[in-house]
DNA sequence: CCAAAAGTGTTCCGTCTACACCCATGG
DNA sequence: CCATGGGTGTAGACGGAACACTTTTGG
């Protein structure tokens, strides 16, 4: 490739990644100690550096599926941190990324392979470097989605009761929501889907398990919770 | 500086302006035509690589000060872009920002010092690259934010009519607005200050000035128009 | 005197909020 | 039989949308 730019400064790229999980009604964040220098130790989030030959989103994806075994999870630009001193190593310009699983999905060997915790948001302990904003960031961006985008199915299995929906809100949005208003709000969405099938494993009496309905939702991806 | 992560690519780095303006009641863009090789003569965003020892605001703000003559302009971050081969030239990953302008505060003389023009959003050409997408991205943003962040008043002069005001709303977000229920938002809004001073510019009766008071502002940052 | 922009309230309707009780079942 | 979570409706408050006429003054 000819070189049109080539008197300026080349840099590191890294992409980070903020893992999101839902388990026992908390979020949750898949955050690791870094096993290298420098900041060894330190909680942080896990990256990759952005190789020449990958785009931005397929280097997020490899860091992705590295840690998850996961191929087509939800995820979204946070933003470009680009601070000098930024990392203390080197100077690198990060993109960070967030990702929604479904901790069922995920294989916990993984996790332990690459001494990976998750760690409650509430408990979120200092992280290295910027890493913190990073997190910060990325929560904003979901509370300020989360009524007009469909991400909270990501955080749920395929199947899933109205309570536990409920309670992905409550964890990203930080506040109680009352149950009747909040069903009835549901009602109106075409695209989550009443199944047949009832859930008998979190209640006695049982639930019926709701599915996310992709190609209504696709029809009409305009809704407000 | 000791290299910890020597065996990683590094990359050209760069950072594009969406420089947004108001006049004539609609919402402009400061493009220019390219003057380099690749894409020579196709119209562009201005844009600047990102050096060694400078951060990414920091370079947004040196290419900004440079085309506008501007410090402390209203700029926000849109998002990375990093397409292999977004740039026709080399591989290039391109943060873009988007800043906010009074035109009347610009001096037009830098604009034809760079061979820049003011184009009206809805006549925008084909921009060079993925440049039409960081346009579009950068709209969004400012549709989503207009109502709970004070942007508006960037786009305008210190004093302004609530008649100048409804123009920036109704050119951002693309739809007419009512001016009795308009003005009886504006006034539950603390930050916006009736002046005692009277515009007779635009009108025979002379229309009152208002101000944004950022003091005020800082006071209770919240707010929904 | 008239064209042109500024300024001003009320009513209606739909949406959000608060709130409490019965149901089904496994243990 | 009782503890546990699932499921349901209504009334009142509030906020947003629709809507038209008077005022001022420069030319």
């Amino acid at each position: 490739m000819a070189t049109f730019y080539g008197e300026h400064s080349k840099l590191l790229v890294s992409v980070d990644c903020i893992i999101f999980g839902f388990e026992g009604g908390k979020l949750k964040l898949l955050i690791g100690k870094r096993s290298m220098d420098p900041g060894r130790g330190e909680w942080s989030l896990y990256g990759g550096f952005v190789e020449a030959e990958e785009s931005l989103t397929d280097a997020a994806n490899r860091v992705l599926f590295k840690l998850t075994g996961l191929k087509k999870l939800y995820m979204k630009q946070v933003g470009a941190f680009g601070a000098i001193d930024r990392d203390p190593g080197e100077r690198v310009i990060s993109i960070a990324y967030c990702a929604l699983i479904n901790v069922k999905d995920y294989d916990d060997k993984l996790r332990e392979q690459h001494g990976l915790e998750w760690v409650n948001l509430e408990d979120m302990p200092q992280l290295y470097s910027d890493h913190n904003d990073m997190v910060s960031k990325a929560i904003h961006l979901l509370r300020r989605r989360i009524n007009t985008e469909p991400l909270s199915f990501n955080l749920l299995p395929e199947l899933f009761t109205l309570t536990q929906l409920q309670h992905v809100y409550e964890a990203v949005l930080g506040e109680e929501i009352d149950k009747r208003n909040f069903r009835k709000r549901i009602k109106q969405i075409d695209f989550i889907e009443k199944t047949e099938l009832i859930d008998k494993v979190t209640s006695k009496r049982g639930a019926a398990l709701y599915r996310f309905n992709k190609r209504i939702y696709a029809e009409d991806p305009s809704f407000k919770l």
